[in-house]
DNA sequence: CTGCTTGCAAAGGCTTTGCAGAACA
DNA sequence: TGTTCTGCAAAGCCTTTGCAAGCAG
């Protein structure tokens, strides 16, 4: 499953909400049509520069809204890698990622690099819901304190 | 290295802060004594809680102030899994979690119970900060939306 | 003493919410 | 036409900051 090859095409997208259950809005549209157009890690606040700079209006309840049942529903994951913001990655398939600790950069990390062997056992009472692998990087040269 | 044996007593606390060259004040070694007793995971309002219960006059920017100082120094580790608040690990020692979703309880992964095999090539420019593998769950039987 | 710390309250940044108007089916 | 969605602004939560008073060495 999931590798969607990440659809461009208005009509792809209303195709692909529908898929999902999701009306197509005109937002919702145009926010699929930034979000999905190419593998990337965006957070919110990108997404409605993006939309706006486009010439979309939609609002920020509205990116919120939309970011959020797109990550319900699968179109998008959530990354938590800083406590002062969530990154929506629209690459869905399952990989890990770096994250540069100083210029608060997040990157793939290349499908395979990292095995995990098979996972340990759960907490009694709980099913996996998933598995992020992050490695925090710093700048070589970057001064500490 | 690390592995502190969680020290208890006021002085072995005093003797730990000077060690990381931190000046052990009241407050912090107040703190230092809550936080350090055990392992455990907190977030910074959880550890005024506590401070408070125990009778200390504690502040929230103090606690603030101290948890990241002791997160500079390795005293404890930030463990991000969570938008909405940061989790202080008294336990610093390599080691992962497990996340529950419905919960919000963390805990740890048995040592050696996840396999990294070698790191991938890092970016360039950059090295290695830390390795953080969080494997989320969610309690069995829990009603999605 | 001199500087580092603390505490209070205000400010800040990201995200959520309430509610009226607009769009969708 | 009934329901769902959008947008604005206000509210909320965690965390940081500014500044005067207090403690450490």
């Amino acid at each position: 499953m999931s590798a969607h090859n990440l659809p461009k095409s208005r009509a792809e997208i209303v195709e692909l909400l529908r898929r999902h259950r999701i009306s197509p809005t005109q937002q919702r549209v145009e926010i699929a049509q930034i979000v999905l157009s190419k593998p990337q890690h965006l957070s919110a606040d990108e997404v409605l520069a993006l939309a706006n700079q486009r010439g979309s209006r939609v609002s920020k309840a509205t990116v919120y809204n939309t970011m959020g049942l797109f990550a319900r529903v699968g179109l998008v994951r959530e990354v938590i890698v800083d406590p002062s913001k969530v990154f929506y990655d629209s690459n869905v398939s399952e990989h890990h990622h770096f994250y540069n600790l100083d210029t608060g950069e997040l990157t793939d990390i290349p499908a395979g690099a990292v095995e995990l062997g098979s996972l340990p056992d759960l907490p009694q009472g709980t099913e996996a819901a998933g598995v992020d692998v992050i490695i925090r990087v710093r700048s070589s040269g970057a001064v500490g304190a």
